[in-house]
RNA sequence: GGGCAGUUACCAGAGUGGCCAAAUGGGGCUGACUGUAACUCAGCUGGCUUUCGCCUUCGGUGGUUCGAAUCCAUCACUGCCCA
């Protein structure tokens, strides 16, 4: 993998780039649309490649080792095979999962003890095996295994938990280093920059990982039950460490105005599951607001979804309808939402990267978040 | 014409003397959702009030009772059965 840097904003650390990888080219800032199960929920990849305009797509190493299971996936030639998505690929390392599934496992140094969710197995993952397991899912871009530790918790244990997610990190790195990939294309692994909202630990954080020296870098632990405002002090401390020549990737943000606020402060890559899942259940992100379609307002508005077009359904079909899908529990409902959301997703970098290379980024940005903020009511 | 069963909030449907503005579903309204255990979850759904509370409701009317959705009478309507 490779990256350039191609532009960068004189108002603020907003860079455009581009990152090459064996299955193509993605250029930056990014969304990446999350696939947990190998699949974008809803989106096929045809729509997801012509409609939505997605670069690279997430997968998830928990669920996709539950299910189908590595064997599956091997004898399938990996995950882009397997799933026909023949771009870029990332996987989550499960970190995430030991935070959002903390009920159902223990943390021990060797790693996190499992309860599956779907039966009850246990299972083990360490940053070692979770290094093979990403292997041989065959992401082009994976992750460390790290501890996603929540936006709430106290210094004593957000700083034990950054350091075990360092300790963490070097094994990551050891056992990626001495593997080979599985499929004969390259894979790259982004470490991950923890700390929670203590700028001390972030910046102990983000050093540890600027001096690994990988070629990309991610912030996580972000999003996570602490303040917007925190989130962006965060980004700010640990974006003054990371290279600057180097992808820099907010894992799992967020609000269309939360990734122009990270573009602003240096940041190239993002994902979220928002557009998809905020979709399925009625919210639509425009350059109006947000509109929750199914509120009875909608009912008998027969203009389209969304004026600024952001792709061919937003032409095609009409808030009205949408409503009535939606209140109907139709599946196309939640198809065209989630499209529609992606598509807007991707609209949005998209014009954050061309107003970067214009060179009126920030004003661009100033005219257009307030209304992402707001709630469009008829 | 006779017999039986029934009529409860938007719909279905519990409740058969006070703990009932009335269970539970559905529908509806509103909100939440940030590296997806999520087509999920939460609140509201007679009126006025932020709450307390007050007011108007259980087919109609009239009664019994300290007190009625619940008991009695009568009328209306619905369903089934017999002529």
């Amino acid at each position: 993998m490779t990256f350039r840097v191609e532009h960068t904003d004189k108002a603020s650390d907003a860079r455009t780039g581009r990152i090459q990888t064996d299955h193509g080219e993605i250029l930056t800032p990014i969304f990446m649309p999350v696939g947990t199960v190998g699949s974008v929920k809803g989106i096929d990849v045809r729509m997801l490649e012509n409609d939505v305009k997605a670069q690279i797509i997430l997968g998830n190493t928990y669920h996709l080792y539950l299910r189908p299971g590595l064997d599956i996936l091997e004898r399938a030639g990996g995950l882009h095979n397997f799933n026909g998505w023949n771009h870029p690929i990332l996987t989550d390392s499960g970190g995430f999962q030991v935070f959002s599934l903390a009920e159902n496992r223990k943390l021990t140094e060797e790693g996190a003890i499992f309860r599956s969710h779907i039966d009850g197995s246990k299972h083990i993952f360490t940053p070692e095996n979770v290094m093979d397991i990403q292997r041989r899912i065959g992401a082009d871009i994976i992750m460390a295994f790290d501890e996603c530790t929540p936006g709430t918790a106290e210094y004593d244990y957000a700083k034990s938990s950054m350091e075990r997610t360092q300790r963490w990190l070097v094994r990551c790195v050891k056992r990626f280093d001495e593997t080979e990939p599985f499929y004969g294309y390259n894979q790259t692994l982004f470490p991950i920059v923890q700390g929670c909202v203590y700028p001390k630990l972030r910046s102990e954080s983000a050093k540890f990982v600027a001096d690994l020296g990988r070629e990309g870098n991610a912030i996580g632990g972000l999003a996570v039950g602490e303040p917007t405002e925190k989130m962006y002090e965060m980004i700010e401390v640990v974006n003054a460490i990371l290279p600057v020549d180097k992808p820099r990737y907010l894992m799992g943000v967020g609000t269309p105005d939360n990734i122009l606020e990270a573009i602003e402060r240096g940041v190239d890559m993002f994902d979220c599951v928002m557009p998809t899942r905020n979709g399925r259940n009625g919210q639509l992100f425009t350059y109006e607001g947000t509109i929750n379609i199914r509120n009875a307002f909608w009912a008998d508005d027969f203009s389209p979804i969304d004026s600024t077009s952001c792709c061919w359904a937003d032409r095609y079909y009409t808030k009205a309808y949408l409503h009535h899908l939606v209140m109907c529990d139709e599946l196309l409902g939640l198809e065209i939402a989630s499209l529609h959301n992606l598509a807007f997703y991707l609209r949005l970098v998209t014009d954050a990267r061309q107003h970067i290379i214009n060179g009126d980024f920030i004003d661009w940005k100033h005219s257009v978040v307030d209304n992402l903020k707001r709630r469009v009511k008829r």
